[in-house]
DNA sequence: GAATACATGTAAAATGTTACATGATTTT
DNA sequence: AAAATCATGTAACATTTTACATGTATTC
């Protein structure tokens, strides 16, 4: 429902093939919004139908085809309706690791100690590249001081990553350590 | 792909209706996993013909039949292998809310602003629910001495959309701050 | 020489949402 | 009298994932 919003927001900043939009938001929102290639390219497909952009066939030497988007009037406009139209309600999670604990009672608790250390392991990664990648993506692509007030929104994203995955982790020793009191 | 797994869960404990589950989910699950009732039935429906439950009707005076669904062997069977596994992935987030903001740049603070705080009443609100009524629900399922350990589970998973809230809120409320300094 | 990146897509399956349909009982 | 709850479900649609299909160029 969302990914024509994300996808006509990159196109709104420049031109680019459903390849360069898969690239874009594996670096920049993947945090906290991801297609699949496939995804991409039939939505792209779907909203040009839909005359919110327009494409054309780019070629090159040493490489196939590209085809590039660009965004139109029609496009513009209903990016800026969805964008000025305030979000009323809150996004419904899915936490398989939740669901699994909520259930698991019935295993042994080192089967879980050993699940919640391999999450740990994982969130601890995923906050390092917050950490370290995305920022710096982010100060790459807000250098020139008319991305400033872009940089600021996107440093907050990122921002919201780095808490999310803080607050992740502090619930796993939490959890870890509830879970570590049943061997007793 | 993992509701199947939400619903052997609750039906492990005891048989129910479509309807009891959907009521179940809601008032303890709702937190990191849900399901509209219309997904509830049909994927009911596929678990019995798959061989992982049983249903029959009972009737009722004053209400309409209701099918119960009882887990069998082959299901708690695949319940217990799905626990067993560990979890070696991490859940991709879809926040529409930051999704709108990373392309926010292009409309006013004021307008921004609004969203924000709109947002913030709504957490804390889920954060009110988290501590009062949900913790409630769980105390009440886990009065049993036997049921001591799967409610220390059910304790942590309230606990994760306790914390959740809470870094939510302290986010906005950065945000907010970031924005503001914008209107000067 | 093998694997990965570049680049595009289609087809099928799975998952999830919205709308429709029914009808009794209970509450406002 | 109207609305909400109890209870069941189907049909259509939208979204998302997985698998398939192709072929070049670059890197290890």
């Amino acid at each position: 429902m969302s990914l024509k919003y994300a996808l006509l927001g990159f196109l709104n900043y420049q031109s680019c093939s459903g390849y360069d939009l898969k690239q874009l938001m594996d670096v920049s929102t993947s945090n906290f919004w991801h297609a699949k290639q496939s995804q991409i390219y039939t939505t792209l497909k779907k909203m040009e139908k839909d005359g919110l952009i327009l494409s054309h066939v780019q070629s090159q030497e040493s490489h196939p085809d590209r085809r590039v988007y660009q965004i139109v009037e029609a496009g513009k406009a209903y990016l800026g309706e969805w964008l000025a139209q305030p979000l009323i309600t809150i996004e419904a999670r899915k936490e398989t690791l939740l669901l699994k604990l909520f259930f698991s009672a019935q295993i042994s608790p080192q089967k879980i100690l050993t699940e919640l250390r391999i999450q740990r392991n994982l969130h601890q990664a995923n906050l390092d590249k917050y950490q370290t990648t995305t920022k710096d993506v982010i100060s790459q692509f807000s250098a020139s001081p008319d991305m400033a007030d872009d940089g600021q929104l996107w440093e907050a994203t990122r921002r919201f990553g780095e808490l999310y995955e803080e607050m992740f982790i502090c619930w796993l020793d939490e959890t870890i350590e509830v879970v570590k009191g049943w061997e007793v």
